[in-house]
DNA sequence: CGTCTTCGCCGGATGATATACTGAAAAATT
DNA sequence: AATTTTTCAGTATATCATCCGGCGAAGACG
């Protein structure tokens, strides 16, 4: 039997989510004396929650700033028509756009929001002009500067039970 | 002299951060390797970008999806009034809702757009009607769910050079 | 031009860690 | 209660992180 749908994570799967979450470089002898386990069956844990997916992997925080990604936008597109092979054109395109950090389709107005982190405002319009809106389909683009992060973490909530 | 704001990285340090970025858990040894380096110099570096701020930590990236975080939404609001201590308020009353994954103030039509993960749509409501419709100042919000996750990365491109 | 200083590198040594293996305890099932 | 299954801890070994000393190149200075 495997544990493909019903997988259960127990009160010790969760600390350990939450912790490497937090800490994603903790060694393996630390993270078993904050769950209150040995070694070993701490690291079989680990290695069952990658296998399972629950971790996809990980990963150093950079920080955006001090390597010229200071200016943070979110642009809405409009596409001109909504049919399939636009819509794979538009992803195909961005893709390899490394200022696009987040696209997302989505209902309610537009089709596209998409964040973007640039140098500053001479590479926004830069970026705007010269790559988003030559994708052909892009038929109207509208974008929100960020001013201030009020709030920024990467992290799932894990539950507590 | 301390290195403060002329440090320079050079092509060695911005392969670090790549690769730290790619799989934060890879043991020094075989990070050293990859960049052609012994294994000592290499930590040096790694500590000294942890020390500058240019690695802010490391993190597992988790699977929200099995975590019970199926859905995502952006929300558009705005504040009834732009004074200081409202936006403190706000500011105060989101940061321990941990279905807020981004909070920021954006220029232009309205004051915040705020990025959530929650589990469905029942979930999505409750948040809405019970928790942040619910703080002093907010007018008006519009939600935009998103349907596709067209392109999803957390990672800030790492010059070449 | 020669010497001195400085900086980053390498290699070895040492303590800590990851990880495989074995067996015991606990839990679940019958 | 007996059996099966699961999960755990302890031990052993290979690997790793990290400290220490020394080397060699680049630049400063007489």
């Amino acid at each position: 039997m495997t544990r493909q749908t019903a997988d259960q994570l127990d009160r010790i799967d969760l600390n350990i989510l939450r912790i490497l979450q937090e800490d994603g470089r903790l060694s393996n002898v630390e993270l078993s004396r904050r769950v209150n386990l040995s070694p070993t069956p701490c690291l079989e844990r680990v290695r069952r929650l990658e296998r399972d997916g629950y971790i996809q992997g990980y990963a150093a925080r950079l920080d955006p700033e001090r390597l010229g990604r200071s200016l943070m936008a979110f642009i809405e597109v409009r596409l001109d028509r909504t049919s399939p092979d636009v819509f794979k054109i538009f992803a195909d395109a961005i893709a390899p756009m490394d200022e696009i950090q987040e696209c997302h389709m989505v209902a309610g107005g537009f089709d596209y929001l998409i964040k973007v982190r640039v140098a500053d405002m001479a590479a926004y319009r830069a970026f705007l002009g010269d790559k988003l809106s030559s994708i052909p389909g892009v038929a109207q683009t509208h974008t929100y500067m960020v001013m201030e992060e009020v709030k920024s973490t990467a992290a799932i909530p894990v539950p507590v039970r």
